[in-house]
DNA sequence: TAATCGATCTTTTTT
DNA sequence: AGATCGATTA
């Protein structure tokens, strides 16, 4: 509010100001600036204050900024906090390293050789994708050659490199590595890797190009440097210009994506690959008490080879961490739901807290966070907060777009975009059986590919025509051909709303369920599922489009019928990706961006669900933990084997200590460490033991309860039982953990006495939807079944009471 | 050609 | 426990 300083300086410290002030006006401006941020120490602060600077102070044009992060979820949050500091920061661009390079390529898709519609194939699809390349292989063995190709991409590596050696030395995989490129430059699509490689031949291939980058971005900066691989390293060095000012930022003890080509090199040698470097180092811990970083500390610091550094927490003592040694998962489960729900219900009166801002009363859902090693992992805490009534979210989860009738719509949209997608065409265009073979498929494809340049759609079905195929493919073909030409014209300029002709499906004729222009259909359809028709409704915008195809293709009825007992549920599925698309233009570009969305953030639906319930605990992989913080967190499955995981040694090892690392300081107030003496593995319950990092942690940060494992801790003896060491502290108390959580009198019998239901019986009720039988008992008004609902509900009905509202849909068996 | 069954593996972590 | 692959059948 003074003097020179303006205001929203004042709250950083002094290296943080140092960082945001560096490259001011001065020659200095020219000079790259390295910022080793350790966790918690306002590196997000720093960068979002940066670039409000530069555009308050230096006059900077908004647009000639460039900040690139590694996930969407940071470049959102980084736009926001920039935004809220100075509005102009909105018009900054600020990106993940691959969405920035496909908004580089779609403008410059005809430099690149790309179809202007191109489509970005996930791993799945580059998986199918060297299945039709190599045939009769194990999808594993694809899967394997998959991962390798795409690690040589981040490599920027070739098919001709010679250093594909250090790849895989195998000359097959050399040459399935070739076949992979010339098949994918054919259909003109692209993967992941090729977002950052392309980008990178292209302005090597094109100076003139270069240098209009170079006048566009005057600033550049790197988020979670520590993290980027030696593409992402060839695409920054592109992007610098001689003028251009580079800032990255990052810390080498948090480098956790080594498996995926990460270098750490990459920030290691930062200052001799850009000569006159300036190094800022952030020290100041901001977020977590003392023990807790003592703790983190203590784990990395068995790691060599790294920078070192010596984070401070500025906000003093608290809480020790708690390690618990729980029996096996599922108690596991039961405790951070209890620990959970406690500290919601009571506020904290143990009278430990020396510092007021731990004494803050109840604590909120929201506090809380779940760490596991594996996605799988997040099931049986899924289970238990559910049980429970917890309300929870999981981070990360892709389970929407992995689903199998979500892809195969996608497919279809995929191939409007470009219709030489073989992946997209070769998954949908037997589906619904359209008499289409693989034989019959195999042939089509040698003729499109034998064909001079495919001139799209009409052209492949053309060249299909030429074939002889039986009556009841070409028809197939025929209206294939048909139904994708109508979705195109719905998105030509010009086009407005018109509905999808007919619910399609050989025995449902006639439009009674045909799409209405209802606003915003914001639930699924439900019913009742004997009607097997699939109502697929269309809003407004792409939707139309999207609706129109899954309706025409036969893809609605397709997943209905095919499935008895979640029918109902793809079409849920299948709507929601509709009312996706609504917010999304009736165009073509409209579907490019739709599309894009899709692939590169498939978050989304996470996002929905934390705007509708903001107050709920978080369920999330260490590695998705990166740049979060919350007040408690769990680091869940301590143990050798799942963490670390199985036989990890030298620079593997160190990156899972990083990752000890990362999760345990996230948390800001309180830290809970959870080891199992027994895992369930592919089915099998095996005995485990407490993880490496249990051991080398410092022992004197850590408040041990449960029953401690023989042979662990040095001075303890083994087998003592700790039961003193509960303290009252435990929150965990067995006696009601087994206690029926409903009414009293449910037994264990599978069958109800009438015989009308079964233990796992699936039911549908017009109110709740879906749910299970999940209880039986005998009553004097007859059995009761307590019928758990998949929306988390649990309500009891009289076995005889089946109306309209509530039907018995299946048979789940146990 | 489609659908179903049983045997046989597997399981990181993500843009 | 779940996916995947191969073989067998309608």
């Amino acid at each position: 509010m003074s003097g020179a300083i303006p205001n929203y300086l004042d709250v950083l410290n002094g290296e943080q100001r140092e960082a945001v002030l560096h490259g001011g006006n001065s020659e200095a401006g020219t000079h790259p600036l390295l910022i080793l941020a350790g966790a918690g120490s306002g590196k997000t602060r720093v960068i979002t204050t940066k670039i409000a600077y530069l555009i308050r102070e230096q006059g900077m044009d908004p647009r000639s900024i460039l900040a690139v992060t590694f996930t969407n979820k940071a470049a959102r949050e980084m736009a926001e906090r920039a935004r809220l500091i100075d509005p102009r920061a909105g018009d900054a661009m600020m990106r993940t390293f691959h969405s920035f390079g496909a908004w580089f390529l779609r403008r410059n898709a005809d430099l690149a050789g790309l179809s202007s519609g191109f489509v970005i194939y996930d791993d799945d699809d580059a998986v199918s994708l060297l299945g039709t390349i190599i045939p009769d292989v194990p999808r594993q063995e694809l899967k394997a050659t998959a991962a390798l190709i795409s690690r040589a991409k981040d490599y920027f590596l070739s098919p001709n490199d010679p250093e594909l050696d250090q790849i895989d030395y195998r000359p097959e995989f050399r040459k399935d590595y070739t076949r992979y490129e010339e098949r994918l430059a054919k259909i003109g699509n692209v993967d992941f890797g090729d977002l950052i490689k392309k980008p990178v031949e292209i302005l090597r291939s094109r100076p003139d190009l270069a240098r209009r980058f170079h006048e566009r971005f005057r600033v550049v900066m790197v988020d979670e440097y520590q993290d980027s691989n030696i593409a992402q390293f060839r695409l920054l060095s592109e992007l610098a210009g001689p003028e251009t000012y580079l800032c990255v930022v990052g810390d080498d003890d948090q480098s956790i994506y080594r498996f995926r080509g990460a270098e750490v090199k990459n920030i290691l040698e930062f200052p001799e690959r850009f000569s006159g470097t300036d190094i800022i180092r952030l020290e100041r811990n901001y977020r977590s008490f003392t023990p807790i970083l003592k703790l983190a500390s203590s784990v990395v610091d068995h790691n060599t080879g790294r920078l070192g550094k010596t984070l401070r927490a500025e906000r003093g003592n608290g809480k020790l961490p708690t390690l618990a040694f729980l029996p096996d998962q599922d108690e596991e489960a039961a405790f951070c739901a209890e620990l959970i729900d406690r500290s919601v219900r009571m506020p904290e009166k143990n009278g430990r807290a020396k510092d007021s801002r731990t004494r803050d009363g109840p604590a909120m859902y929201s506090d809380w966070a779940i760490l596991y090693r594996t996605n799988a992992q997040s099931l049986g805490f899924e289970t238990e907060l559910l049980r429970r009534r917890i309300p929870y979210q999981v981070v990360g989860s892709l389970k929407f777009y992995e689903r199998e009738e979500i892809k195969d719509a996608l497919a279809l949209l995929a191939l409007l975009m470009n219709p030489r997608d073989e992946v997209a065409f070769r998954r949908i265009i037997n589906k619904p059986a359209r008499g289409i073979g693989e034989k019959t498929l195999d042939a089509i494809m040698e003729a499109a590919y034998a064909a001079p340049p495919a001139s799209g759609l009409s052209g492949l079905i053309g060249t299909a025509n030429n074939l002889s195929l039986s009556a009841k493919a070409a028809a197939g073909i025929k209206a294939f051909a048909g139904f994708m030409e109508k979705a195109r014209t719905l998105l030509a300029p010009g086009t407005k709303g018109i509905k999808p002709a007919k619910a399609a499906g050989p025995e449902s004729p006639g439009p009674k369920n045909s799409a209405q222009e209802s606003p915003g259909p914001k639930n699924p359809a439900r019913g009742n599922p004997a009607d097997s028709g699939a109502a697929i409704r269309a809003g407004e915008g792409l939707s139309i489009c999207t609706a129109a195809l899954i309706v025409d293709s036969g893809l609605a009825e397709y997943h209905s019928s095919h499935d008895e007992i979640n029918g109902y549920q793809r079409i849920g599925n299948l709507q929601e990706l509709v009312n996706a698309a609504s917010l999304y233009p009736s165009s073509m570009e409209g579907l490019a961006e739709f599309m894009e969305h899709i692939e590169l953030d498939r978050s989304l639906e996470t996002d929905q669900k934390t705007e509708s319930h903001p107050n709920s605990v978080t369920l999330i992989t260490l590695h998705n933990t990166k740049g979060l913080e919350f007040k408690r967190v769990i680091l869940t499955g301590l143990e050798q084997g799942i963490f670390p995981r199985d036989d990890k040694e030298g620079d593997d090892l160190e990156e899972e200590r990083r990752l000890f690392y990362v999760g345990a300081t996230r948390a800001m107030d309180e830290l809970y460490l959870c080891s199992c003496a027994l895992r369930r593995m592919y089915g099998r319950t095996i005995p485990t033991t407490p993880s490496l990092f249990l051991r080398e942690a410092d022992q004197t940060v850590l408040r041990v309860i449960g029953d401690v494992p023989p042979g662990f801790g040095s001075g303890r003896r083994a087998g003592s039982a700790v039961g003193g060491g509960y303290g009252g502290a435990y929150p965990y108390n067995r006696s009601f953990e087994h206690a029926p959580s409903g009414g009293a009198g449910f037994g264990p019998e599978q069958v109800s006495s009438d015989g009308r239901w079964k233990r796992g019986d699936r039911v549908f009720h017009d109110d709740q939807g879906y749910g299970a039988v999940a209880d039986i008992a005998e009553e004097e008004d007859g059995p009761v079944i307590r019928v758990r609902f998949d929306n988390g509900q649990e309500t009891r009905f009289l076995s005889r009471y089946q109306g309209r509202a509530f039907t018995k849909i299946g048979t789940d068996h146990v």
